[in-house]
DNA sequence: AACCTTGTTGCCAACTGGTCGCAACAAGAA
DNA sequence: TTCTTGTTGCGACCAGTTGGCAACAAGGTT
């Protein structure tokens, strides 16, 4: 990919800004200023976002365009996004492979490396040829706290 | 538990209806004709049905009294829901322990058992303290035939 | 069996998370 | 500057689910 080293590095080594603006017009759109500061508040946003608290800290940004927006961006492979049990999706910087765990109880949230996940994804690709796109979902239980 | 044989039992070795109905009616409930309809349909059913399918099958009980009965079935213990990352939760009798995988492009299911994912619940207890509730949220990603 | 208390039901409005159609608008190539 | 085409705000709409409320019925009591 980029063999040149990129400016305003993500600290967990991920896409830079001017990478993702790069290829969000490769995917044939059009750079706005919307879009720009939504890639920014994800790009330094420390946790998950949801559109709605996306939309919050945007403030003159329509709803229906974030969701537009953020759709634009994952299908650029710039954040990806994923479903908690309860509630709305949240939105995340594409960087490494990542798994949110949920306390039902308190909402808080943990994010654990998807390779702890690995032993379930190889005996589902071996026994079913099933390919998990594992950070797609969350996993709830009740943290420490809480139980 | 029961350490007399129960009639009516489930095929993968969980609950009996007559169980079910007890433990209905030990959280405070009345067993209506509804309650008992809906608790035969889950027993019988052979995948996760989505409380829109059940209400199709019982015909004249009403989409909210259907969940109505879901929530009061998942407060006893007699059923469990998970949700599938887009589109509505399913219910299902609650045997042993297991994990929906959905695809994501042609939707259909399968479920592993649990047990694949105790590497991670156990790096998760240790690590965190967190506990989680394996069977609660649904693995997404591509069968065989999608990929 | 009539009775009475209290959980339950149907009906419908409301709510949340998300999508869609459309006309006005703006990015950016020509 | 012009022109094409993607983008935006707006409001309607959709699915899944929950809540209020009056009529109803389960099932213990007399």
């Amino acid at each position: 990919m980029a063999n040149r080293p990129p400016s305003h590095r993500h600290p967990d080594g991920g896409l830079s800004v001017e990478d993702a603006e790069g290829l969000l017009r490769a995917i044939g759109g059009r750079l706005t200023e919307a879009k720009k500061r939504l890639l920014a508040l994800l790009h330094d946003a420390q946790e998950p976002m949801t559109a709605d608290e996306l939309h919050g800290q945007l403030g003159d940004v329509d709803e229906a365009t974030v969701y537009r927006i953020l759709g634009q961006m994952e299908e650029a492979g710039v954040i990806v996004h994923s479903h908690h049990a309860h509630g709305p999706s949240v939105y995340r910087w594409s960087t490494r492979s990542l798994v949110a765990v949920v306390c039902e109880s308190c909402g808080t949230t943990i994010e654990v490396e998807s390779s702890l996940l690995d032993p379930l994804v190889e005996a589902l690709e071996s026994r079913s040829g099933f390919h998990l796109h594992v950070g797609h979902f969350a996993l709830t239980g009740l943290c420490g706290k809480c139980r």
